[in-house]
DNA sequence: AGCCAGGACAAGT
DNA sequence: ACTTGTCATGGC
């Protein structure tokens, strides 16, 4: 009989790995912190908790699911302290990297990412949270008593304009639609993609309506995890007007300049008070 | 009580 | 190629 304490898996090199700063830094917008310790949320159908404890991060979960599933999700097999050393360019950067060690990008689903940076889209993230919520509330498959999937492509291609709105999605719902559609009929998929160099996959995904140069990135980024996308929102463009005055080159950043990107992201919230 | 938010888009210079 | 107005909504 597993007891709670010894059920699971836990990660015991955890430098690069916190869950505070995972599920904090504004990739994702679906685990909760339940309390000091303690997040849950749900991710691929499934719902994970993950507890801190003095020897490491536990996930609620069967090493069988452990292998299948989380180790890509949270991108396990890169090492996150040579990407910040590698992106660690300049004495801000250094800085970012350290306050923001600990962050990882997952491997999201490439659906939710797109549906998710849609509707992020002159919004901020506390309210991103609540829309996300409501939509998978009142459109997701239950995956347990309280949590609910985030409602597929297909599901969401079959709800109103006047549903989508009812979520206060505003604007944004005949965006909502429009890609729920090109993704549930495969005009627009994850595997095509895939096989196109980044300006391509960029320009591919920015024929769909309310998909502009920004969303594509986070779409490349989070979704298909380019890593090599370069997401520069509002923050960005403060952050970057002001530690980087002459001018910079994502590409200075080298192969992962997109990892770098949320550091600096982060970091700039921080400074602002926007992150803890 | 306004201000602003992980923008996109069309229309005007 | 750059600037500007507009598009809804509600957390802070």
């Amino acid at each position: 009989m597993h007891t709670p304490e010894t059920s699971g898996v836990l990660l015991t090199e955890c430098e690069d790995f916190s869950p505070a700063l995972i599920f904090g830094c504004g990739q994702s917008f679906r685990f909760e912190q339940m309390e000091p310790g303690l997040y849950r949320g749900v991710a691929l159908g499934r719902e994970l908790t993950l507890a801190e404890t003095p020897q490491g991060v536990r996930l609620h979960c069967t090493p069988q699911e452990y292998e299948a599933v989380w180790r890509a999700y949270f991108d396990m097999d890169l090492d996150y302290a040579a990407v910040r050393r590698a992106v660690a360019v300049t004495p801000f950067m250094g800085e970012a990297v350290d306050f923001g060690r600990g962050l990882r990008i997952l491997r999201q689903d490439f659906w939710e990412a797109a549906c998710s940076f849609l509707i992020s889209q002159c919004n901020n993230i506390a309210r991103i949270k609540g829309i996300v919520a409501r939509l998978c509330e009142r459109h997701g498959e239950a995956v347990s008593e309280k949590a609910h999937a985030f409602p597929s492509a297909g599901q969401v291609a079959c709800l109103s304009e006047t549903e989508l709105r009812a979520l206060g999605t505003g604007y944004r719902a005949p965006y909502l639609l429009a890609a729920a559609r090109a993704v549930a009929e495969g005009r627009l998929s994850a595997a095509a993609l895939n096989a196109l160099p980044y300006a391509e996959a960029k320009r591919a995904l920015m024929q769909t309506p309310g998909i502009g140069a920004k969303v594509a990135d986070c779409i490349l980024l989070y979704g298909l995890h380019r890593t090599d996308a370069f997401p520069v929102d509002v923050w960005m463009r403060r952050a970057l007007a002001e530690h980087f005055p002459a001018g910079f080159d994502p590409a200075e950043f080298g192969p992962h300049a997109g990892i770098a990107q949320q550091y600096i992201f982060h970091y700039e919230r921080h400074l602002y008070g926007k992150a803890v």
